[in-house]
DNA sequence: CGAACGCTATTTGTATACAATAAGCTGCCT
DNA sequence: AGGCAGCTTATTGTATACAAATAGCGTTCG
């Protein structure tokens, strides 16, 4: 992660979901590289790795742009999405062991003890959120799934004004895990599948309906 | 295509395809640059290209090995390209042009004409159909899902020994096409998955035991 | 007035030199 | 003999200079 390459990565990244870049507009090489502090060489490695991304789209002359997508083409990656994940779901439930399971329990409580508090700690909870579901990556045992599935799950963070947690969907949340517990610890690979695709669904109707919410004031989409 | 890094990129993945790079050997980056008669630059790029596409694995130190898959591996590959591609035939159920109608029946009757012959016409019956899948996944309408496709698509490419292809699976093929074909015509989204995860799982069974009986020989995964 | 041509400036692609890092070896010490 | 230290070499990472491509614009010609 020292590597200017990375450090360049990070960087674009951040600016990216910042909004700091706008999504559309056009993105220089050198102009990155100045503001990431290294030349050109790690700046277009990093470019490379954000287009396989989808952070990044080039046009027919290798231009870069920032990607920007519609509230369809986020719908599109739930969609994705819940079919990878739920048949994750599907093939850990076969595999998962003892201690996978113990650390779902255990990361699903730090869940449950973020938002029992009576101001909710989002970032704590979106923390064990990320491990919970890392965990079922691992018992999927598929390194192709697992690349697949990043490249759909981080996508939605680009329209930042869904970053609204109301505390009934945290809750919602927390209790789909449960049973996504109970569905690996009797092996059940469609029990789980199932919960999984409604969990992800879920989430997705709650993202589309926060994004609503922000966007009908017009606060939406300018740079931070 | 014609640029240094697509030719590298071109010249890696067929050394890779034909076994003249071992599954599991190191790869140097000068070594690839003499080879493809370019510096090491474009050959840089093409290797993460190929390191994306799963055909390059890197070890914690950065140094890159030709990936080798077992039959498991390639399983995984097949059962997710199934759940895709029955994805992608889904939506193009509900968005496929006549137009798009048209050129797959024409595809499809060019397949039937390369399998009727004498003498099958294994490239012919191999173009077609490629053609016939992508103008599936252009109805589909998802870039994302033709990114995440061509992953696993071309993957199982990399064990040789199954290159072989007895006419009762060609058929089949054919046949298969034809019912896709008509799940379309009449916009059944849900005839049409079913069919394409039908076409896939048996297409990977003929691969296995195409493969199967190409190992059982001892002749398997030396370079060409 | 519009279209097409060619120039210029901008941007990306490639080669090469050098820096940093990791691997492998040699020889010493225990 | 075994293992560790330090050196040596192999390999990748980064910077920079230059080459190629292309987009934008102005000019000219129909």
């Amino acid at each position: 992660m020292s590597r200017a390459s990375d450090r360049a990565y990070s960087h674009i990244r951040s600016m990216i979901l910042s909004g700091e870049l706008q999504p559309g507009s056009q993105i220089r090489e050198e102009a990155l590289a100045e503001l990431c502090g290294v030349s050109r060489t790690p700046v277009r490695d990093a470019l490379r790795r954000l287009e396989a991304e989808l952070f990044i789209r080039r046009n027919e002359s290798q231009r870069s742009f920032v990607a920007d997508w519609s509230l369809d083409d986020l719908e599109e990656a739930f969609q994705l999405r819940a079919m990878l994940e739920a048949y994750a779901a599907r093939r850990a439930a076969k595999r998962i062991s003892w201690d996978q399971l113990a650390r779902l329990r255990s990361h699903n409580d730090a869940i449950r003890q973020a938002i029992s508090a009576a101001q909710p700690d989002i970032p704590k909870f979106l923390d064990h959120n990320r491990h919970f579901h890392a965990i079922i990556m691992e018992a999927s045992g598929s390194q192709r799934l697992s690349g697949m599935l990043a490249q759909v799950t981080e996508q939605p963070v680009v329209l930042r004004t869904a970053q609204q947690y109301d505390l009934e969907n945290l809750r919602r949340s927390h209790h789909e895990h449960e049973e996504l517990v109970m569905a690996f610890d009797s092996r059940d690979g469609e029990w789980a599948a199932a919960v999984m695709t409604a969990h992800i669904r879920r989430a997705f109707h709650a993202y589309a309906e926060a994004h609503a919410r922000g966007t009908e004031k017009g606060q939406v989409n300018e740079a931070a």
